[in-house]
DNA sequence: CTGTTAGCGCATTCAA
DNA sequence: TTGAATGCGCTAACAG
């Protein structure tokens, strides 16, 4: 009924030849006589040999298999990270152990046990907003397991990290609205926590020094992300004596929600007021009032380069150092 | 430098006692005393003794992982699912292999492959649009590896399975228009590859009869889920003479590209057309002019009863037989 | 209660 | 060119 998958021993035993004879034939190992080689390789496809994995990731004490830790699958820019992480490690005959921490510190901190315990032989991860330090990804030097940081990364030195710059882009958006006419630019800003980097602000205000236009700070706000936060954000731009007639919101759904906010306070969309968002979401194609350009920052591309630079460190020796590796790429402005 | 991990072996040598000793108090079993016990466990302890997982799994033959084979991870819907499939397996110290199949019959075929290879020891898996028979999935059970199928379920007899049935919350929704004056109301179906067992239409034409609303052939038709596709259905539906005033919509996105189309055709939403539809997402808070109702079908639900049925087989003696096992969930009309 | 031993499937070193 | 022997780390049957 449930029989059990041949081995190399029990073809070994019908060749009536020693099993690492079988074994050498197998992985074509040049010291095999050509006529023993076919023999052992038509056998074995007879019997519909295949490899015992778990014995090989025993024996070789490695498991090909990555860890990817985000912060969720809901959010698309990561659902198209993880496929240009899957592309590149099933080229190289590798599986993908996927945890979610739904940004939750603690929760993270467990993933990382498991894939750990699980010996993974690599990890990519993108940290949690709640992630202020990185001893748990540290600690995996001892293991040897070596760690890629992408698009949401850790404000440290001597890592290994993928991500995506907005500077330049930030400074394209504000530079579009400025010249559609925009005088008053508002900047939704996001938690500290995930602007160590802050980017935004930087292209934010250096656009506007390249135009001459001065910055007013009460059109620079604070929200963490939830759908309240962005409210009383936008609440306090639309408070204001000067009004902004555009905003720069952190990502999508700030976007989202500035959006609808505006509206219920009977503001026109795209005529009282613009918006420019993050990421850059299909569904926004649904919306009768879309944000009027987004900035596009390739996750798909940044799973494929992180998951690239990890087979790279797992390729290297153990004896030898590499240096860290820090790749950006550049975000794009799309103009809806 | 790299220091490997400690062993039993290392541990009983300290110790001056077995390594079986040193396994069994690791375990606590019953027939050890106490101050070895807890001389092995302080030592172990001190250590960071931690087991070998990849050993374990090739000693036992097993790998304490399932694999979860989705079409893709973009629709909220499967994101969901995952998150039930995963607090499930977490529970039970097993990690999940996720697989998309981007709607690929051949695609699905390898990773089932590869699954297979890398000795998962059971499946979960929605099937893709294309796939209309199950012979590589049937073959696993050749190597003993259990198969539950979940939403997206083929229409096959002697499989395990769980999903959402859809028949009495469409005659909800249906009757739902019809109280609210509606009198012409169009069905928009998928294709006929998801649609073997096609409740909604069954719920459709049932909610007729209930209410002695006669059933008109034209306002039912068919989109391949394409924009496209859904174009050329709602154009045929505003091409009748008697145009509908309500549209049952296949899913979400057929939903959404329905609107967008009726907007384009200068219909108002919610006056000249109404929109009912299948899952429930959130960004429909976003739309101007969302559906009013909604059929919930309780993805992260879903992802439990199916992991939890997985368990059952996997916990089952491989000597006894399990007859099959379908569970039906209900939907839900959420109403907006 | 504890120790001895065998073996899971494979790659690999050493010997022929 | 091939075979014999070893060991990866752990569990469990068997023996004391």
């Amino acid at each position: 009924m449930e029989k059990k998958p041949p081995t190399i021993k029990e073809i070994a035993k019908k060749l009536n030849i020693s099993v690492s004879t079988v074994s050498r034939a197998l992985h074509d190992h040049p010291s095999i006589g050509l006529r023993t080689k076919m023999q052992v390789q038509k056998l074995a496809a007879e019997m519909n040999y295949e490899p015992n994995q778990t014995a090989i990731q025993f024996k070789q004490g490695k498991t090909f298999t990555i860890g990817l830790i985000l912060p969720n699958l809901m959010e698309e820019y990561f659902s198209l990270a993880i496929n240009g992480v899957e592309d590149i490690a099933f080229k190289n005959n590798y599986n993908v152990l996927i945890g979610q921490s739904h940004d939750d510190l603690e929760r993270e901190k467990k993933i990382v046990e498991t894939m750990r315990k699980h010996r993974v032989d690599g990890l990519l991860v993108s940290i949690s907003k709640q992630t202020d330090a990185i001893e748990h990804f540290e600690q995996l030097d001892k293991y040897s397991i070596p760690v890629v940081f992408f698009d949401r990364v850790p404000n440290v030195p001597d890592i290994h990290s993928v991500w995506c710059s907005l500077y330049y882009s930030t400074i394209d958006a504000v530079e579009l609205l400025l010249k559609k006419g925009h005088e008053r630019i508002a900047h939704i800003c996001g938690p500290p926590s995930l602007n160590i980097k802050n980017e935004r602000l930087e292209g934010y205000i250096e656009a506007h020094k390249r135009k001459k236009v001065p910055v007013n700070e009460s059109l620079i706000v604070t929200t963490d992300l939830s759908k309240e936060g962005t409210e009383q954000a936008v609440e306090k731009l639309l408070g204001l004596k000067n009004k902004p007639t555009a905003i720069v919101a952190f990502n999508e759904t700030v976007a989202l929600d500035t959006i609808q906010y505006a509206k219920k306070k009977k503001l026109k969309i795209n005529k009282d007021i613009s918006v420019v968002s993050y990421a850059n979401w299909p569904i926004t194609s649904h919306l009768d009032y879309p944000p009027i350009a987004s900035v596009e920052q390739f996750p798909y591309e940044q799973g494929v380069r992180a998951t690239e630079l990890l087979f790279k460190l797992l390729n290297t020796k153990s004896d030898q150092t590499i240096p860290y590796e820090n790749v950006v790429l550049q975000s794009e402005l799309i103009v809806h």
